[in-house]
This record gives C-alpha cells, sequence and structure tokens, in this order.
DNA sequence: CATGAATGAGAATTCATTCAT
DNA sequence: CATGAATGAATTCTCATTCAT
C-alpha cells in the first residue's frame, strides 16, 4: 500500500516535471505561471508546492537531472579506450541524442540555464563547468599523446566544440538549421570533422 | 538652441540606454526593475518612459543597435577581397573587439537575445538569421571556389563558427575562460584555426 | 463540503460585488481605486483579481446582473394583459423600486453605464437598447389599439417616458428632490400621469 | 500690439478649448490625456498649462460657458409674456439647437457633467439646479394660472420635462434615435407635446 | 507666449506562495 | 495526498503637472 501510493506519489511528481518540461520550452521561465505547469500536469496548483519548494526547483531538478546523466556519459566516455576522435563524437552523439529524444528539454536546459549568465547559469556554474572541465581534459590528454596540436589551449578548444554542438542545437530550436532525423546523424559527423579535422580543403 | 535642446535629450537617452545596459548584465532582463536603470542613469523613473515605450522596447533598441553594427562588419568583410579565412578571422575579430570594447552589451546580447529562444531571440529572429546566412554564404563561396571541403552545409558550418566564438564568450562571462587582453586576441586565432585548420596534428 | 466551499466562494464574490456598489457609489468608478473595494468588502486586494479579471468586470457585473432583471421584468410586463397605463406604470414602478431597494446600485449603474456614453455605455449599448425597444413596442401596441395618439414614433415616446424616470432617479442620486419613501411612491404615478395624460389640465 | 498679441492668445485659448470638447466627446474625461487635447488643438501640450490650471479646470469652462448660457435662455423665456406651454417649447428648442449647433459639446456637458454625480455633476450641482428650479418655476406660475394641473409639484414635472429631453439627447448621442435633421425639429415638439398635453388619445 | 523634457506619485495587475479544508 | 481559495508584496506603466530654455 505504501509502496503503492508512493508509487503514484512519484508519478505525479514526474508528471509535473514533464509538464514543466512543456510550458518552460513554449513561455519560457519567467513567461509561465505556476498555475501553467499545474495545468499542463492536470494537477491542483498547490500540489506543485507539495513536491516543490518553488518554481524555481523544478527547473534546478531538470537541469541536474539531465546535466548529471551528460557528466556520467562525459565520464564513460573519458575512462574509455576509444581514440580521442572517437571520444569527441561520442560525447556530441549523446548530446545531439539528448536532444532527439527530448527537444524540449534540452531546449529549456540550453535557453534557461546554460546560457542564463543571471540567474540559472550562475547557480549551477559548477556543474556547467565540469563538463567544460571533461571536455578539456580529453583535449589536454590527446595534445600530450601527440593526436591534436597542442597550440590551442585545452580549454578554448573545449568551448569551441561544445559552442559548436549547442549552437546547432539552438539552430534546432530557432528553426534556422533543418533538423530532420537524418541531419541529427549528420550534425555529430559534421560537428566533430570541423572541430577536428578542420574546414580547410 | 533648439538643437543645444535636442542634443542634451538625446544625451539622456543615452545615458538610459548605457545605464540599462550596466543593470541588464548586473541583474538580468527579468532580474531588474526599471526604477533601477533610472537610477543607475540618474534620471528620473518617468523618463524612462518618455523616451522608451517599455522596457522591452530598451532591450530591443540595444540590441538592434549592436546587431546592425555587427552586421554591416560582416557584410563589409563579405563584399571585400580577403581569402576566406582571412574573412572569418575579420569576423571573429568584429565579434571579440565588440567584447573587448563592451563586454557588458555583449553579455547582455548573448544572454538575453541571441538564445533567448522565447522572447527576444523568437522576436529578432530574421535579424539573427541575417548574421548566419552571410556567414554560411562565405563559407558557399569558399567552398565553390575550392578553398574548403564541400561536404559539410555551409549553414552547419556557420553555426559551428557562430557557436565557436560565441561560447568562448561565454567563457568569458561566466569568467570560467581566462579573459586578459592578450587571451582576447589569441581567441580570434584559436577560433578561426580551429574551426579552419581543424585540431588535428 | 465541496459545496460549503463553494458556497463559501460564493459569498465572498457577493462580499466583494457588494463592496464595490459602495465604492463606486461614494467615490465613483473613476475615483475610487481597487484596493477600497477589497477594503470595503474586507478581503485581500488579490481576492477581488481570483473573482474578477478587472475592475471594469466588476462593475460589467453589476450592470448586467440588474439590468437583466430589468428586462426580464419589462418583458413580463408586455407579455401580460394590464392596459397598457398600467403596462407603464409596472414598469415605472419597477424601476423605482429598484431604486428604494438598492439606491446605491441604481446610482452606479446610471451614471457610471447608462449615461457613460464613452465607456461602459457604449460597451453595453445593444443591452440598453433591448429596454428602450420593449418600451418602444409596448407604445406601439398601444398606439396601434387607440390607446395612445400616434403622431408621436413609438422610439421618441419611450425614449421620454424612460428619460423622465431616469432624471427623477437624478434627481433623488444629487438629492435635488426630496426623496422620502411616500415620494417614491408619488413619483410611480407623477411619471406615467405626466407621460400619459399630459400636464395640461 | 498688446492688443494683437492678446487676440491671438484668445484664439489659442479658444483652440484648446475647441479640441477639448471635440476629445472628450471622443475619449471621455477620464479616456484621455492633457497632451492628447494640445495633440487635436495642435499645440505643445505645456501651453494648455498656461491657459488652464488643470484638466478639470477645461471641462469646468466647457461647462460654465454653455450652461451659463442655457440659464440665460431659460431666465429670458420666464421672463417674456409667452404661454407656459410655448415657454417649455423655446426652451427645448434652446437644448435641441444647442445640439444640433454643436452636439460634441452637448455630449460632453450630459456625459461629464450632467449626470457625472460624483465629479463635476456635485461640482456644478447648484448651477445644474439653476436650471431645474427655473423650469420648476414656470411650471409653478402654470398651476397657478390654471394653465397646467396643480397635483404634481411642480419640481417632479421640471424634472420629467428636463429628462424627456437630456434622454432624447442622449439617443441622438449613443445612436439609438435617428438624428437627421427634421428629427430635430420633430424632436422639440414631440417633447412638449409629450409632457404638455399627453401620450393619451 | 511657446515648447516638450523632466518629474514622481499613483494605480492596476500579476503571481509565487500559503493554508484551511 | 489533493485542492484551489486567499494573501499581499512587487512592478510595470500612466499621466497630470512643473519648469528650464
Amino acid at each position: 500500500m505504501t509502496t503503492r501510493g508512493s508509487e503514484q506519489a512519484l508519478e505525479k511528481r514526474r508528471q509535473i516535471l514533464d509538464a514543466a518540461v512543456q510550458v518552460f520550452a513554449r513561455e519560457g521561465f519567467y513567461g509561465c505561471r505556476v498555475s501553467d505547469i499545474a495545468d499542463e500536469a492536470g494537477v491542483a496548483y498547490g500540489l506543485v508546492y507539495h513536491y516543490f519548494s518553488s518554481k524555481e526547483e523544478i527547473l534546478d531538478t531538470l537541469f541536474l537531472e539531465r546535466w548529471n546523466l551528460l557528466l556520467e556519459a562525459i565520464a564513460a566516455v573519458d575512462e574509455g579506450d576509444l581514440p580521442a576522435r572517437e571520444k569527441l563524437f561520442e560525447i556530441a552523439s549523446f548530446i545531439v541524442e539528448s536532444y532527439r529524444h527530448d527537444p524540449e528539454l534540452m531546449k529549456v536546459i540550453i535557453v534557461e540555464v546554460t546560457r542564463a549568465a543571471n540567474s540559472f547559469g550562475r547557480r549551477h556554474l559548477e556543474k556547467i563547468r565540469e563538463a567544460y572541465d571533461l571536455i578539456a581534459g580529453i583535449v589536454a590528454k590527446a595534445q600530450a599523446s601527440g593526436e591534436l596540436r597542442d597550440d590551442i589551449t585545452p580549454a578554448f578548444a573545449a568551448m569551441a566544440f561544445y559552442g559548436a554542438i549547442e549552437q546547432v542545437l539552438t539552430g534546432w530550436i530557432f528553426d534556422v538549421l533543418p533538423g530532420a532525423p537524418r541531419d541529427y546523424d549528420e550534425a555529430k559527423s559534421f560537428v566533430v570533422t570541423t572541430i577536428w579535422d578542420g574546414l580547410a580543403r
């Protein structure tokens, strides 16, 4: 019974989180009301406060859930034995697949957190930086092993790499880049090719 | 006398715009009040509404002023006779110098407009896209002339290029990348080198 | 329990409407603040907006509630079998009794709606006109049956009749006519006598 | 020179008053801004405050200018030797002609002053009442001379008479009564006939 | 006289959050 | 757990009025 109740409770919590993704994606964090989230979730809005202490905590939760997966994925890749180029491909792939799997969520994370220097971005800066650092670490090791040129600092290289991917996602979000499924796969190679091999003939 | 009055009036308008940059950069568009802008500018509250019809119009004005300069700069570069690699360098240079010259303004533009898919980004989408398109045009011509490989679409290449720069700026904004003056110059080459030549040895 | 809660909720709504009558009557629609209504009703400021979307909607509600009663009353009289003179008396009676029963409300309706050509009057024109038309219909039928002279158009006659009553109410509102209870009853006959029989000996 | 300047000054003052009539008629006293009046008059809005100490004073001026004419007209009629019926006709005629001559002004006077119990109506109550009293005086004398029945108090009769006319004007203002020129003339007789002779056959 | 920039008090409205049921 | 009525602080925007030029 307790388990059952608890399961149901978790379902509602999940419903609210999922609804929040839709609403944040559609109206933005500042452009929506808590009651919009409750409406979207089909629950009374007092219930939102039963599960979360504030509107902000909902976004924090969404961000952390997803970003921790990203960090785990990058860490796993990092610890593997692949050549550096393929490591970067795996990371690009994970991010693109995250978008393919739940574009609204990635939109929220990029728009409301990752680039929001004055609010959530500032709050989660350490978490965000962890991702940059892991990527920079991969670059540094590849430079040490001679796979990559070493006249570009790992930190810059990591920013260029991550920025290129995030911008492609932004292109999809804003609908200025075609976002058909095969473009998702193409995008992975494109980004890695561009950064790794360069555009020059 | 009329001229004098008019000049003074424009000065106040400029004061308000400049103050808004500081306040938006410090507190974010949604995190600040119109009275903060008036206080920062040292003018009465109502004067803000004498010159601008809303808080939003202030940000719109700031964005358009700067973004039009960017578009003009890119267009000028595009029309010049430089090799494509140097054209991209000039563009990267313009953006980095914009940041060096007025980091708060660029922070506001990137954080509040360029990536704000739900509010100002949506509103200024066409303007933003113009920049992407101009860059994509440069890439396309370089592909046609054989300077660049042509297995990556110009649109993707443009996004990767622009995204890499914007992310470097984001790194400076968040203080996760060192932002000493010499890094600004380094950054220009780093980005172009990375995208053009690639990271591979 | 649900019923109880719902009943109580409606009570509060009614409290707010009743308070609004007092406040509008005392200070005028434009002369009062929403907080005056909340204070008068003894509820929190925000609750007013829980039940009504704006200050205007409160007045709209008050007007429509009462005016619909008037329309029903006139229609009922119209459908009855009384002689036309008595029909007009019943209508005059209903309006005067409405004033006797709730002078503040009638004051608000006349001052803020019925004669407010630029705001609520314009908005509720169709509703207001329905009353005029019903009265004109009664006049037209009396003319057809020979009870009334037919050299005055029903529309004019209806306006004269309604205007005479409204002006008497205005006299009470402004305190330029005595408003003791027996005057209320006198007024009914006076108006009908004046319009029906004329002042001439 | 002084005279010339003074004449020009009066012209501007008149321009502002005339503009105010248009604007008050169109948007209502509370619905317009002082700058709307200045725009309509084609003057800078500081000038409005050169000639009038406040927005309210403009309406007061408009009302008093016109209402004093009405009082003079009624007084003149009252002092004349016409039979009472014709005196009332002259008064109705004056009011209707006032509307014919400047419907916007009469609209403003009725809507914003005569029925505005909480603002201008209250302020000008004595002036307004003077008109009622003059009319009541005419009725009283006609009752004393046997021209009119005396079972209706002069005050009530005056209200019915004035109310009937004002309501006809309201019908024109709201466009619920036909307002073609010949209707204006008809209206004068209709009102007097209705009140004097009654509607009954 | 004329202008319109400058002022700032005032009011409507919003909405996150609480809490009684 | 669930509901949604109730609260009230926070903020935007308006606009009458002043005043330097």
